[in-house]
DNA sequence: CATAACCGGATGAAATTACTCCGCTTTGTT
DNA sequence: AACAAAGCGGAGTAATTTCATCCGGTTATG
């Protein structure tokens, strides 16, 4: 991501936008096996341009990517930034995070992009980002005793990609919402736990994020 | 599926129950349009026997959507029946619901479904089935005072179609266990809303289950 | 043991998807 | 304003994937 875009004229950059967007929709919507034909079209540009701007399918995979992950470490930021409390903090971004759906467009993304590691850097760098304040936000709201002391990040990331197939003429949206408000009900501190199952907190933290490793 | 299938034989019947299964596990694990080569590999069977028990792709899912409605079926008429507490047969119900992914094929299989009405008639009764039994769980629970006043059949039925992406090395079984489990405490009497939200029990019920309509 | 039912996979048809190429349009610069 | 460079679109072709059939050999069952 170095020197390799001088600059873009203003109508290509406008359409790179347009066809990441799109890709990005269309991968939640149909899985990322969607023809590119189709991206393009969505996109309102023609298949030329796409390949044009992303040589290979990859190329475009890396990009969603990359946007994802930017948007996500600007949710979590400014929630920390804005939130003086750190359980409304992760509350607010649990829930915009659903509501778009970036860290299930993540969790599916990132399988795909462990075959070809070149740029996988700049990535990495920003999901640990992501996952540092994630994680700094669980730690203290479970310092502050909001979040129960048996919710590990493990659960929070799970969270983090949580999907639901919602009932016909119910949004996705709201579907999502109400979700992450059920499960943010059942972390917080105050209740017991319904059923034994391990706390799943013993297990590595680390590694489990929005983005799995 | 009345006089069509007069009697199989041995052989057949082992082979078309082995086909049911992988694909049931190929449609969950790739979507519901997996080659149909890639099932009969994955069965251990060739082609040509797919093609014969099962003429065309349409046919299939009905079948493999017949045989997941119906151990939805099994699995929360079992609840009921051996589980005296309503909110503990909803838990144990929800929580293999999860584990086997059922709910979630099931969503997944059912718009798929529509376009060809025929044999809907013995879905639909199984669907009716599941969703009745499942609704005066979540009834009788309430009136026990264990499930939230405010929790409505749209929760239940989204409960049963979650999912999520498991971190790298824990299972898919796990991950699901802990969310549901954690929902379920959300969902326990006791707790207020974390957040405003509807209660979304303001629609139309009988229409939400396993399987949307 | 006879035969009807069943198995498997090689095979060709059909559809999908990927990707290139080039004449025309837009942008930005002098 | 006028020119050069960068960008655009989509028709068209190649490659791949997927579907679906057919038939010689095999196996269950009475």
């Amino acid at each position: 991501m170095a020197g390799t875009t001088p600059r873009l004229r203003a109508d290509a950059r406008r359409n790179r936008d347009l066809i990441v967007t799109a890709a990005q929709r269309l991968f939640l919507e149909q899985g990322i096996d969607v023809p590119l034909d189709e991206v393009a079209r969505q996109a309102g540009v023609g298949i030329g341009t796409l390949y044009r701007r992303f040589p290979d399918r990859d190329a475009l995979l890396r990009a969603v990517a990359e946007d994802t992950l930017r948007r996500l470490a600007d949710l979590v930021e400014a929630a920390r930034r804005e939130e003086p409390d750190a359980w409304h903090a992760l509350c607010r971004f649990l829930r915009s995070c659903a509501e778009l759906r970036l860290g299930e467009l993540a969790a599916r993304l990132d399988p795909h992009l462990h075959r070809q590691m070149r740029t996988g850097q700049d990535l990495d760098e920003i999901r640990q980002r992501v996952i540092a304040t994630v994680l700094e936000l669980a730690a203290r709201a479970q310092a502050d005793g909001a979040l129960r002391a048996d919710a590990g990040p493990l659960d929070i990331a799970m969270l983090m990609t949580l999907h639901v197939y919602a009932p016909a003429n119910v949004s996705g949206d709201q579907a999502m919402r109400r979700m992450v408000d059920i499960m943010l009900d059942g972390l917080r501190a105050g209740g017991g736990a319904v059923l034994p199952g391990a706390p799943s907190t013993d297990v590595d933290l680390r590694r489990y994020t929005a983005v799995e490793p």
